[in-house]
DNA sequence: CTTGTATTTGGAAATTTTTGGAATATATTG
DNA sequence: CAATATATTCCAAAAATTTCCAAATACAAG
């Protein structure tokens, strides 16, 4: 398959899975053919790169990052009076920015994204499926993140059992 | 029998009981031929790996895993406002990944679920039915869930028959 | 305004990894 | 014990990743 052909092969479940890569010298990331076929697929490969507070950088395809953002962006009344709501059009400007993916399946992250994520050139990155677009993480902060996950489903699950247990002795 | 043919033989059962076998140099595990029958005669072979928070790999069918999953993606307007959203996307992204099984009733599991699930090529895995499909685990990890289940159980027979004496003590 | 230098961009070759298949060995059943 | 089925190892083909290189662009100094 050329890398501009979109397979046809109908993905249920686009943006799925998460893979390892390189950064190069120049602060460019190449994501995999299946990755760039669930782009072209839906925006043809045009996304939106936005600086997460987490501290990663998601792409988005365009209509998503659209739709996310509709709401306070038709906010225009209360412009004036909210400095939340000015800090929150601040904040996603500033770090959002829009991209082609290359034919070669590559995106360039620039510097001032890269400095929000702490992602060095020459260093691997974790790039992450998220269901509607994937992430792109320093490895340390994605285990972080999902340690952090792992612990919370835990106390879910130990709450969980505790409760089943609960309703067992007060049944009547 | 080849490996494609599907048997005849109708399955009262499908996805129980339990196996172990090798996971090959490069993470791959063979089912058995009958788990491998119980998945292309719901789904042509077509299955969903999802990495469980339990810590172990789950294989279902494709109808099973979209029913088990009420859309969260539809909820595009809250991507840029919720932590919790943006978590569950990236545990459900990062975690699951679509796969065919090949005509040798092959799986390939790859690295981030390997690691997810304490699994190391070259060494044994438990294969174990759970009626809607199968779940891969390491060993130990499977032995220690089987033992947690089973004091679970402990502590709910004990609540039954504490319950059900205080209700005939309490009986007018 | 021109020339030389540095930086960025796109593409291709080479290496590594992954994948599918077949051959061999082991176990199971009649 | 033979015949069949199952499991495991090995190998070749295919694919993906990474490294390397050349062209293009932007930048700076003369």
């Amino acid at each position: 398959m050329t890398a501009n052909a979109v397979s046809e092969k109908f993905e249920v479940l686009p943006f799925c899975g998460q893979e390892k890569c390189l950064v190069d010298a120049n602060g460019r990331v190449r994501l995999t053919q299946r990755w760039v076929d669930d782009f072209l697929r839906r925006c043809g490969g045009e996304v939106v790169m936005h600086g997460l507070p987490e501290g990663a950088i998601a792409l988005y395809p365009e209509e998503v990052y659209q739709e996310m953002r509709a709401r306070e962006v038709g906010n225009l009344d209360q412009l004036g009076a909210s400095f939340a709501l000015r800090r929150s059009l601040r904040r996603f400007g500033a770090l959002t920015h829009e991209d082609t993916i290359t034919r070669q399946g590559r995106v360039t992250l620039p510097a001032p994204f890269r400095e929000h994520a702490g992602i060095t050139p020459g260093k691997e990155v974790c790039i992450v499926g998220v269901e509607v677009g994937v992430e792109i993480w320093e490895p340390s902060r994605f285990a972080a993140e999902m340690k952090a996950i792992g612990e919370h489903l835990d106390n879910r699950r130990e709450a969980e059992m505790a409760r089943e247990l609960q309703q067992e002795r007060e049944r009547i």
